[in-house]
RNA sequence: GGCCCGUUCGUCUAUCGGCUAGGACGCCAGGUUUUCAUCCUGGUAAGAGGGGUUCGAUUCCCCUACGGGCUACCA
């Protein structure tokens, strides 16, 4: 059991959770489901101010949508609880006072607009203000202060934030899967606050106590982290952690278009889904998702995979499970992938041709009401089978195959121009009447074929117009396996209708 | 500005020193479907540049360029 792999998706609550965190979220569940591992989902809510209601509920919708539960969370706590790090505040606390024991960690007393200044007058001579080694020492902490009057102030209820003491010039060697060591001086890396004033603490020490505490042995993340590896090196290091896990920063996604990388904005900017399911901010139009567009969340799962890994082989259509098996850092690339909603559609669509008919029907159902009563379950399956290939999403479904269940009110100017010079009406008065009878129904391609022959009309005029009467435009599956769903009947009626309308022109 | 990471067709990628550089999306052309879409076949198109190392570099090393990330009492 102490062996076991456990690796954790930690995202914070601060808005909808976008498919760049679905991706690590992904490759976490991945991990951790071919190694018979635990995948485990800690709500990193330390920033009271950036909290953004509903998005702890959105965060599990889109994991759950994506088929990535969570082995442990807020919502089904394991033994290594609580799951949200604003209730987790007596072991940082508890952790912070060892590192001050320990002399590896500090008190400071400068206040926001202090350091505001600092940074201003140095940006002023075109230099950066970092709170480090150089000059700790002439700053408001307990470094500089004397013991007394460091609990004269904290006594006193002066407010203070805990600073990492980073070791002055050594080299730190931090190793990520991917890239092998990174070497950064640690003169390179500032005092960063551990602790804040508010009593929380901040990422980078909430994240390394956690992952400590709740025994992570891979740290599966995005590459936006690397910076930041080196300063959880050495904070594990501080606690003299006997074991760090495994790094691995995954390369970011990038915007479709255009410089950086992919962001929550996008989707609106350039008119695809970034989130798995709806998001609604108070105030705000709802931004619908995946789900909503009508994507099947195996093609979404699928289609970020191989944004940044591939299983090293042609394959490129998978299932979650398939995935699983799969899954390899070794397959991980280095380098940023560009989001290409394209590819994106490509995905939903072959995925849609392997997926069972019954989960449209339901569809269907849904949408034509009583009129889908006219089909039974077997014509209602192959009338799927027809219209199938021609989806990219399943909100498609509707409108390819409304004319199943509706009679065409409206019939294509576009396509009847094409027949403008023909005598539609006695063609199609001559359709109908083979329609109305029962045999003539029955070899209804060979009658066509027979009365175009006789009449010396292109069999091209006589079923574009049985097509336009029957579909309402030049479109749609094979006419004929359309008419013998639809039934004679209701063809002629439609015919009709055709006729009404070309006389009334 | 500083620090870190990266760089193969337009895009996602294969290649772990032997390359006529492979696949997929997209795009183009042809075929099937007497429609449209699907589908099939073919085409288009790439190792940033310069130095090394080597019999041989896309592959290893260095420099430059470019791209990306970080540089908050945000994560």
């Amino acid at each position: 059991m102490n062996n076991s792999i456990r690796v954790r998706f930690a995202p914070s609550p601060t808005g909808p959770l976008h498919i760049g965190g679905l991706r690590t979220a992904l490759f976490n569940y991945l991990f951790a489901k071919k190694n018979n591992g635990s995948f485990i989902l800690r709500i990193e809510d330390t920033d009271k101010n950036r909290y953004v209601a509903g998005s702890e509920e959105h965060i599990i919708d889109s994991l759950r949508w994506c088929g990535l539960e969570p082995d442990e969370s807020p919502f089904n706590p394991g033994r290594n609880g609580p799951y949200r790090q604003s209730e987790r505040g007596e072991m940082y606390k508890k952790a912070i006072q060892e590192l001050i024991d320990k002399k590896r960690a500090y008190y400071a007393f400068d206040t926001k607009e202090d350091l505001e200044k600092y940074r201003y007058e140095h940006e002023k001579k075109g230099r950066v203000f970092s709170y480090s080694y150089e000059n700790r020492k002439t700053l408001k902490n307990s470094l500089s202060l004397s013991e007394k009057e460091v609990s004269k102030m904290i006594v006193s209820g002066k407010p203070y934030v805990v600073r990492f003491k980073s070791p002055t010039n050594k080299t730190i060697v931090c190793k990520d899967v991917l890239r092998g060591s990174v070497s950064v001086n640690s003169n390179m890396v500032d005092d960063k606050i551990l602790y804040k004033s508010d009593g929380m603490p901040t990422y980078h020490f909430a994240n390394v106590v956690d992952d400590m505490a709740m025994e992570i042995t891979h740290v599966i993340r995005g590459e936006e982290w690397l910076p930041s590896l080196p300063l959880h090196w050495m904070i594990y290091d501080a606690f003299e952690c006997p074991k760090k896990p495994l790094f691995v920063h995954l390369p970011l996604i990038l915007k479709p278009v255009g410089k950086g990388k992919l962001s929550k904005r996008d989707g609106d900017k350039f008119g695809f889904p970034v989130f798995a399911t709806s998001w609604k901010e108070k105030n705000k139009e709802e931004i619908r998702g995946y789900k909503e567009l009508g994507y099947l969340p195996a093609s979404v799962v699928n289609f970020l995979s191989l944004l940044g890994w591939n299983p090293g082989n042609e394959k490129e259509i998978f299932c979650l499970s398939e995935l699983v098996n799969e899954f390899d850092f070794k397959g991980l690339n280095k380098s940023g992938a560009r989001f290409d909603p394209e590819k994106n559609k490509w995905f939903n669509h072959s995925h849609i041709q392997k997926t069972e008919n019954n989960v449209f029907s339901s569809v269907i159902k849904e949408e034509f009401r009583e009129a889908h009563k006219t089909y039974n379950s077997q014509q209602t399956s192959k009338i799927i089978d027809l219209v199938k290939p021609r989806l990219e999403t399943i909100n498609d479904l509707s409108k390819v195959c409304e004319f199943f269940y509706v009679d065409p009110v409206v019939f294509s100017e576009k396509s009847l121009k094409k027949f403008k010079n023909v005598n539609s009406i006695e063609i199609l008065k001559s359709i109908a009447v083979l329609l109305e009878d029962k045999e003539g129904e029955e070899n209804l391609k060979e009658n066509l074929k027979a009365l175009s022959k006789e009449k010396d009309w292109g069999f091209g005029k006589v079923l574009g117009l049985l097509r336009i009467s029957v579909v309402g435009d030049l479109s749609g599956p094979d006419l004929f396996e359309i008419i013998s769903l639809v039934g004679g009947e209701t063809c002629v009626k439609r015919i009709s209708s055709l006729i009404s309308f070309l006389e009334k022109k």
